[in-house]
DNA sequence: GTCTTTACTTTGATTTTACTAAATTATCAT
DNA sequence: ATGATAATTTAGTAAAATCAAAGTAAAGAC
């Protein structure tokens, strides 16, 4: 059975490649997300490699072979069901449980993650908007415009937060976003790089990085 | 922060010393219940005095320190409450939380137990009937009598199962032994090492290994 | 009281995951 | 092309937790 560890490896490599296109991801960028030093990176993508989770070709990238594709969905599963759970059953607020999810997807056993399934009635989101991996592991990712790419001045609903920063979603929380809210853009202003919006009678503005991360849908 | 492993050795230390009543554990009875070679709890119980966690006399054996019964007692609540919380919100069976809990205690934060503590509006004794330590480190274990000790012809309730293996709960359910269950004892008879008892209209008979760890009240 | 058995400790090796620091390769600007 | 910069790999080391196997001490048998 893969160790923690190296579910998170499988599940940042799988993220990384899902978020930015590429199928190659660079050591760096696992690096990065996974807080270690480059030279781990390298090291454990090689072990990974080894044990056939992922291709890994020196100086260019890591990219996962079917097996690994289908642990990071296992564990994406786990995550996004337990993240659900939290919200629905336990009173959290949807912008505090991820780390607590990252610690929980990793322990829980078959059993519990079909019984927090059933008892959340089979869900297809997370509370972030993520999409919750299938028992057989399917994924469905609507193709959802961002604040950048959305219509103006028509109201949208906010479908997802890409992103799992505390600091960041804890300002989305604060500025009443949340996912299922209701929204309107008023401007794009392309010189300032910047966007405004209407949400629950409040204008709010904000740049190019943190717009383009909030997805909308209708 | 300690370990998973280490909070299992504390855990396992305090109880077999509870248990037995002894307060010095032998090396050989903490390897057993940690499966591990005696080598390895030799060293592990060095570590842990040196982290000022245990006591260790070679040959002796190992007590707990002040700091090192304070957590056991953090860890024997969260697994206790979660065993609770697992029969109650997730639909478990009481005979089959064990192995759950012993993964999750190691990974849920404050957050997350004093969440269930209150769902399950603050219960004194888990699933099998164990004592759940309070969040101050309190802990009250009531004196119970086993089938061994208790009135003959008297009609008793089943106060606890002082045993986790998986295969005896599994028995003990079927035979609807449960806690809480009534329960009387008809004979005990002591050349055959065995006691006689009436559950749920059936008539039951069991060795005293297995009756020594069925505790009554009233 | 010696001997054997049992319990325990020590030693040396292994696996996993990480680090630091040096060496290497690729890229990009000039 | 050349040299500087950035990214990556390699090499060497470490900590945590484990094992196997050899050595040591204590306890009980006779």
């Amino acid at each position: 059975m893969p160790s923690a560890t190296v579910e998170d490896y499988i599940k940042q490599i799988y993220l990384i490649s899902d978020e930015s296109g590429i199928k190659e991801v660079a050591m760096g960028r696992v690096a990065d997300a996974l807080g270690v030093v480059p030279g781990t990176a390298t090291t454990m993508v090689k072990a990974l490699a080894a044990a056939g989770l992922a291709n890994y070709a020196p100086r260019v990238g890591v990219s996962l072979t079917s097996q690994g594709h289908v642990l990071a969905l296992h564990v994406l599963r786990r995550h996004r069901l337990i993240e659900e759970f939290l919200v629905e059953h336990l009173g959290y607020d949807w912008s505090e449980v991820h780390e607590e999810a990252e610690q929980l997807e990793h322990v829980i056993s078959e059993r519990f993650l079909e019984r927090i399934d059933k008892i959340l009635g089979h869900p297809t989101v997370d509370p972030h908007g993520d999409p919750i991996p299938s028992a057989i592991g399917e994924i469905t990712e609507n193709k959802l415009d961002s604040f950048l790419q959305c219509p103006l001045n028509k109201t949208l609903r906010i479908a997802r937060i890409a992103d799992q920063d505390p600091e960041f979603l804890s300002y989305i929380a604060r500025s009443g976003l949340n996912p299922g809210a209701s929204i309107e853009i008023t401007l794009r202003d392309h010189r300032a790089e910047s966007v405004h919006l209407l949400a629950g009678g409040q204008q709010l503005s904000m740049g190019w990085g943190a717009a383009a991360k909030i997805l909308v849908e209708q």
